[in-house]
RNA sequence: GGGCCCGUAGCUCAGCGGCAGAGCAGGGGACUUUUAAUCCUCGUGUCGUGGGUUCGAAUCCCACCGGGCCCUCCA
């Protein structure tokens, strides 16, 4: 805006409003209880000495030129240097305050509609005194006002100043451009915009929402109902504006809860699972955007994620193995067969080798006892996760201290007395 | 003291005079040598509360309760 002063389109708006000073003191007095003294005038110079325009107050106007003075205590914020003297304010030598400007860039860009946040939109507000000068002073009617809400996090306004800058941050690590803009975009504007992302699956979710978006555009199927307009959100999410909607619509986008997953699996080859899942290898741009989204994920699980979208293997034997029935425990039992030697000897243990061999010693030991395997993976991941489903258990077990699988194995296949079910095979 | 916005399913929200809805979460079922599976299936919820208008109110009006944001200057 400042580079509209020196062309001198803003003198006609300058002229005007020194010519009705007295309208704008009255309007500030009545819209805005604002007192400024009789002599003040709607200008503020560039002290031709110092240089700051927020330090001068201009007393006089003669319809050509203003007297200024640059004060040292007009505001507490900058000193003035205390020169005064007479200047013809047009041509970028002088600006308008906040609300004369406003309105003034209204008439000058014939501007209709101007929505503005709500904190600009309370009574007596600043919105309120460019209303007032627009009518008054500029005689124009003001454009329509749409009062847009503030994003919350966590039913608080996200801000620096209160502490919660941090969240802001931490948010962008986390949430790539383009869902943070389907954030923004998609509710109503006078709506508040509740996101919090602290323990939740918001930004999951968030990555969701984009992703049907992308699908509805691209004609896919999807789920549940489409808010109308829904290729227009889709395509001012995109980060880029000339963007090519329909090809930017087609590329496969992982899921991002199916990534959070694979980023925990020891040795997955994620971007060859990825192409599996599409059915054809990732173009150039498929795999920027899986890079962007595992980073992503990763950033998730670190630092936003519930703990039941985080699978980490349980320190001690965890309670809900406590559920398994007899011939779970027997097959955990007889798996820990499959680690030598047991913890009651000296000496490092030794397991299958790598996953495979204990992805074939799992189904091999539960078909030994007639367990389905279904079964036989639902106990495993109880005993090491506390969970009834988890990555592919070979390699997960392969990945742990053979010593600790077979302790575990053993533990929850024999617990204690109290812990065993009434009635239990003796 | 004043202004604006919001209270609808566990969560996020849509619906804004005409049979209370969706996604996610959750329950149940089927299937499966299991890296999130996938496919069926399940929704009574004082629509914040109390009045009013109406043949009919989540929807319009009034009051109240609760939550949030804003109200010097500067841009």
């Amino acid at each position: 805006m400042s580079d509209i002063y020196p062309t001198g389109a803003m003198d006609g708006y300058i002229r005007t409003a020194l010519d009705r000073a007295h309208v704008v003191r009255d309007l500030y007095r009545r819209v805005s209880n604002v007192q400024h003294p009789d002599t003040w005038h709607p200008v503020l110079v560039i002290c031709e000495q110092c240089g700051k325009v927020g330090t001068t107050i201009v007393t006089r106007w003669d319809g050509e030129r203003v007297y200024y003075e640059c004060r040292a205590n007009l505001v507490t914020w900058a000193a003035g240097c205390g020169h005064s003297g007479w200047v013809a304010p047009f041509g970028g030598r002088a600006k308008l305050p906040w609300n004369l400007e406003w309105a003034a860039q209204w008439s000058l860009f014939g501007v209709t509609i101007e929505p503005c946040g709500k904190d600009l939109a309370t009574a007596g507000g600043s919105r309120d005194r460019s209303d007032a000068i627009a009518r008054e002073v500029f005689e124009r009617e003001p454009p329509i006002n749409v009062a847009y809400e503030f994003l919350n996090i966590g039913g608080r306004k996200m801000s620096t100043s209160k502490g919660r800058g941090a969240a802001a941050h931490r948010i962008v690590e986390v949430i790539p451009p383009e869902q943070l803009r389907t954030l923004f975009i998609r509710p109503r504007p006078n709506h508040a915009i509740e996101f919090d992302p602290e323990g939740t699956d918001a930004i999951p979710r968030l990555f969701d929402e984009f992703d049907k978006l992308a699908d509805a555009t691209a004609g896919r199927p999807v789920k549940g109902e489409l808010a109308p307009g829904f290729e227009s959100v889709f395509r001012y999410a995109l980060r880029d504006a000339g963007a090519d909607v329909a090809a930017e619509a087609a590329a496969f986008r992982p899921n991002f809860g199916h990534l959070a997953f694979l980023a925990q699996v020891p040795g997955a080859d994620i971007p060859a699972r990825m192409a599996d899942e599409k059915g054809a290898p990732l173009d150039a741009h498929e795999r920027a955007i899986l890079d962007e989204r595992l980073a992503a994920a990763r950033a998730w699980l670190e630092s936003y994620a519930p703990d039941r979208a985080r699978m980490a293997v349980r320190e001690t034997t965890p309670e809900e193995a406590g559920a398994l029935d007899d011939e779970q425990r027997a097959f955990l039992g007889a798996l820990a067969g499959a680690v030598v030697p047991g913890p009651d000897h000296d000496g490092a243990a030794s397991g299958p080798a790598g996953g495979d061999a204990w992805q074939t010693a799992i189904f091999a030991t539960a078909a030994g006892l007639g367990l389905p395997p279904g079964r036989a993976f639902a106990a495993l991941y109880l005993a090491f996760l506390g969970r009834p489903n988890g990555p592919r258990a070979g390699w997960l077990l392969a990945g742990l201290e053979p010593a600790f699988v077979a302790r575990r194995l053993r533990e929850v296949a024999a617990p204690d007395a109290t812990m065993g079910p009434a009635g239990g095979a003796a």
